[in-house]
DNA sequence: CATGAATGAGGGTTCATTCAT
DNA sequence: CATGAATGAACCCTCATTCAT
């Protein structure tokens, strides 16, 4: 859980603002956006506090970048796995869905708790764009779930809405636990009775 | 999920600690506990910053009530859940047991934000006792879902204890999502294809 | 300069707001808005920088009820000069206005740069009604003038607003700069050949 | 008063330096040296704020230089007009120092205003050579008014000093509020009841 | 010459805490 | 019991300053 980092995903670009972000994201999910210090994030990012006002104009925005990061690393790895095979059957999918999201979690690591955890519902609402692309996230996951439904995969009757929140507070309760996404990911799968 | 009070399960007590515990515990479950401002829970529990000094020593013990509060009331639910005949099936221990904790946290709103969150461990940390409390709850979960797996009700294989972290992963998620617990259960015993 | 306080004229108020009043009003005179600390105007009043914000929600509003002061106590002594007695010819008016002004420059020490010098008029832009205030000061002087001009008492001809803002200018220079006020009028009386 | 060039008088030097000068002028006159941020100057002058520091060693050089541009400009011009004709009486003389201390104000601008305002005493004081310099144009003032005094074209009896401070006072007003010289000096030799 | 980046000292502000009333 | 007032530590932020490039 420390020192994640989401370069590969995002390309590169200024190391030093990497780092910050990165400090940032992990004072931000152990401590809260108010209990996460500019001094402590600038320590973990290896410079002093000042400095933090180069790259970024305020704490406020500072945070604000952490849950883009998030965000936009979140919505990559959704759409790679998304993205697999149409042909696929919709309990193929569901399964990719599911181990799709749990490397997500292991590999954004810090940032998938920002973006993820409840608490950080104030946070979310102070970034302009947040829920429209986590609305986006939660409707591709009910439609892999309703189509699962609807092909017997999973019971049909449930609203798959319900459905999608139960699946992955399961998963992501499990993921910033630390879980291995594998494991996991069996685990769910046969609780949910998915054909192997 | 706003001015949730412990009262009946409580006992009755002093009424302005009580106030002060039910206003800390919404401001610890929005602005975590560093964001949790003395001035916002003397505010909403109708009296002066300074006055809270009067009924707790310092911030960190108000905060440690509130986790114990939260704690003493989750224990007694999950007790009154438990102890439920002995001489029903596992798989009606098991839906017994699902339907007393979505009530539980539907009770215990921001208190259980404050107990369950993991993003509050370190808070837990400093609570002596709060981790075998923790544990032995956990403990009797596990026992409920291992009996459910050797009666067949669940799938037999999986760590019962991953078992258990999953459902309660999803129970937990739904219910300080704020879903009604009979609706959520039913979806979940559907889900998990539990017999009615 | 050094102190100055408008107790007397203001009445009765909190103690310790009039000593930060006091003490702002001093550091402001020297240094500016902006070259005036907190911590210095929190020495000079007798206590600690972070107390000063029991007294006033910012430097900001210190700052504005600095100017607010300044221009009451301005108006109250402005007051007092222009109610003089009415029957009185225009040279004896003009002359106590003369002597009124040059008193209240003395008497409000540090309010007085504050509130006149052209150097504080981006202070002065931010404080509602202060403009209002102070077209009421210049348009009873600028009558003070044209009766005189009428009267002969002063050379007719040049715009009543012009003389008064150069006559104001004397008497703020010297008054400013500390000059006794009774010596000072007599020598502006004596350079306008004011009847004696 | 916005981005006045001391230019002409001065002759030619490092343009860079001259904008900077201006821009620092300006910022000073209308937030005091304290509120004058190099970041302002800087980008008023067209560079970044560490360019600075290839034509000033620190912000204290630079506001000196300020003053020094300021003063030798103001004492050029008054030389101008002191070294007008010697046979001319003292009533032309004194009008012709009138008038050039007006112009002066005018071409100065944001010069004017750091060397003349009061606010800036502790500036003068950390120039070396600045109090030097404007004792000698307060004693060629004072000589220009002893002169009109012996002379009967101001009345005899007050210290010329005095009036020499009121009369500045006067000018000063004017010209930092923008008025016209020509104008003003009319109406201030109408007060004063010069001979036309 | 000029700049991007970093720094440290200090400034304004918040906040948990204390205490006389 | 409660409060108004004060405090000091820590916080976020600004800014003059330096320096490698």
């Amino acid at each position: 859980m420390a020192g994640a980092s989401t370069e590969r995903a995002l390309g590169k670009g200024d190391l030093t603002r990497r780092r910050i972000l990165d400090a940032a994201a992990a004072e931000i999910a152990r401590h809260g956006p108010a209990g996460a210090g500019l001094g402590a994030i600038a320590e973990a990012a290896g410079l002093r506090t000042g400095s933090l006002y180069f790259h970024f104009p305020s704490k406020q925005h500072l945070i604000s970048a952490v849950l883009e990061e998030g965000i936009r690393a979140s919505l990559q790895r959704l759409d790679a796995a998304m993205a697999a095979p149409q042909r696929a059957t919709p309990a193929e999918r569901l399964r990719a869905g599911i181990t799709a999201h749990l490397r997500a979690l292991a590999e954004l690591s810090d940032y998938a708790v920002v973006v993820l955890a409840p608490q950080f519902a104030a946070l979310h609402r102070e970034v302009p764009g947040f829920r429209a692309l986590r609305r986006e996230y939660l409707r591709r996951w009910a439609e892999l779930v309703a189509a699962a439904q609807d092909d017997g995969t999973l019971p049909a009757g449930p609203d798959p809405a319900e459905v999608r929140d139960l699946l992955l507070g399961a998963l992501n309760a499990a993921g910033l636990a630390g879980q291995p996404p594998a494991r996991t990911a069996e685990v769910v799968a046969a609780l949910l009775r998915l054909p192997s």
